[in-house]
DNA sequence: TAAATCCTGTCA
DNA sequence: TGACAGGATTTA
């Protein structure tokens, strides 16, 4: 569910509540949402461990453990990662529940059980999803060549390549489609074919919207709410996503959904050619 | 490059 | 009841 924006919001909200807070107790109740790791190991890892930082990576939250180890989480489609009083009050789903000193539980939810959780030992090489990853969009360094060099030679259709966690990081289903007619680009377009002057829009396009995305705090379509339990507002800025039928907002041409790389996708057909 | 897979909930 | 869902990996 969330995507770079959504974690983005989830960590600024987690963040100045969780620092300082050491771990009492860890209670993993779904095994196979570990990576690696068994789960009475990843509780021995963690007790005692005070959270020193909140990060992100693409899609992934990290926590920054004392000596340098982190732990990252993945949310996938409807994962929720919310800090609330410890108390015996608890959502159906709940498959992680972390006791922070202080009376509050740092508690993952997820109905679908797609999330996932790596302990990341100080030093160690990165597990391959996240060693892998492509450059941050809204990084300093992520330049007009950069994207460039990305894309060129590409014959795929642009759209699946923008969802490629390993070309560039962070970017889902929601914000392919907004950054693509932002910029004014086909959804199929073949990656390696779009001239100059539409890879220098596609990367204004993907800086502006995932800037204005998290200034809204996100998107909040269902599922998603930040670390406070409070969903996005983003979701009323969306100019294609989920809109079929209705007028697209630069144009007035109704917005068109069709399936690319097996993923509903939405695109003004005047907008964007 | 597409489809199947992992899961459950929601909506038409 | 079937289609679809903000993700990612594996398989064909």
């Amino acid at each position: 569910m969330p995507e770079l924006p959504e974690v983005e919001t989830i960590k600024r909200s987690l963040a100045p509540r969780l620092l300082g807070r050491s771990i009492l107790e860890a209670d993993v109740r779904l095994r196979k949402m570990v990576e690696g790791m068994e789960p009475a190991e990843l509780r021995r890892r963690l007790l005692g461990q005070v959270i020193g930082g909140l990060d992100r990576r693409g899609k992934y939250l990290l926590l920054e453990l004392a000596a340098g180890d982190r732990v990252a989480f993945h949310l996938r489609m409807t994962g929720r990662l919310l800090l609330r009083p410890a108390g015996p009050a608890e959502e159906p789903h709940t498959y992680l529940v972390f006791r922070l000193a202080g009376g509050e539980d740092l508690v993952y939810i997820d109905p679908r059980k797609f999330g996932r959780l790596y302990y990341l030992p100080a030093g160690e090489e990165l597990p391959p999803p996240l060693a892998m990853l492509g450059p941050e969009p809204l990084g300093a360094d992520f330049t007009p060549s950069l994207l460039a060099g990305i894309l060129a030679g590409r014959r795929g259709a642009i759209k699946p390549t923008l969802l490629d966690q390993r070309l560039l990081a962070g970017i889902g289903n929601i914000y392919a489609d907004e950054i693509l007619h932002r910029a004014g680009v086909h959804p199929t377009r073949p990656a390696g074919g779009l001239k100059e002057e539409e890879v220098l829009r596609l990367h204004g396009a993907m800086r502006a919207v995932l800037t204005e995305a998290i200034c809204y705090r996100g998107t909040s379509k269902r599922d998603y709410v930040d670390g406070e339990g409070r969903p996005g507002d983003y979701q009323e800025r969306l100019a294609v996503y989920g809109r079929a039928g209705e007028p697209c907002l630069a144009c007035g041409h109704p917005i068109r959904r069709i399936v690319v790389g097996g993923r509903g996708t939405y695109f003004c057909p005047a907008c964007q050619v």
